[in-house]
DNA sequence: ACTACAATTGAACAATTGAACAATTGTAGT
DNA sequence: ACTACAATTGTTCAATTGTTCAATTGTAGT
């Protein structure tokens, strides 16, 4: 009988070990920082949107721009913006009609390296 | 007229600063290596995997264990590993019945690490 | 006011995704 | 061989997601 049948109506295994639940249980960060953070690489996790924040990784760029660049209207690469915006991800200051986007912070930079590091071993 | 007609025919703008396209399309990674990053980040896009990952950075656990942690069905668990095997980002051992997961190495501590400070803020 | 044009927006559609349920696999003990 | 059980797998379904198209907004120049 699982030890958490009570509150955890769901388990239906018997050989638990209960310290180290405990102990991680204990270890693990706020289930909203948790949620913020799959929300955060939910972001990452579209090679256009990939594309366009390795693109502002070198340079600020205008969404016309980054159409061209990528091979893509620029009607999906406004929408792919207004998501990274959101996500605070991008800045963007106008100039005249033009509108350049820049990379927000440094994070991007850090996890990217990072993750390429992994999908290149 | 787009000067990027005949190779692009998706482009309809004509304010294109081509010096910084072309810079940053030679610093672009190949298109296969962000199409795996994204990949990646789409396995971090989920709340369930992430704290599954979160859980396995403090110590190796197996699918029953995961599941008492997180309320959550054995078989809810297994499918999220299976997909975080295949991204390679945890290992497992078999001790009996049990077979115990765990992290496959540090990037994700460190991409984990970014990722947090960047929703912290 | 009018035109040109960079950029945004909303709606619709196809494709992908995560969860739940039932059935199955693999291992240990009797 | 049989039972128990940890873990996996296949299928189905609802929800989400990315792109396209058409229409609109905002700014500059005449």
């Amino acid at each position: 009988m699982c030890a958490y049948t009570v509150e955890m109506d769901r388990c239906d295994c018997s050989t638990i070990h209960e310290d180290v639940v405990s102990n991680v249980r204990a270890l693990l960060p706020d289930e909203i920082n948790l949620l913020n953070l799959s929300e955060l690489f939910k972001v990452f996790g579209d090679s256009t949107r990939v594309k366009i924040l390795c693109a502002l990784l070198n340079a600020e760029m205008c969404v016309c721009d980054i159409a061209v660049l990528l091979g893509m209207t620029k009607s999906a690469i406004s929408h792919q913006l207004r998501i990274l915006k959101q996500a605070k991800l991008v800045n963007y200051h106008r100039d005249g009609k033009i509108i350049f986007y820049s990379l927000a912070d440094d994070h991007v930079r850090h996890i990217f390296d990072q993750g390429l590091q992994h999908v290149c071993e």
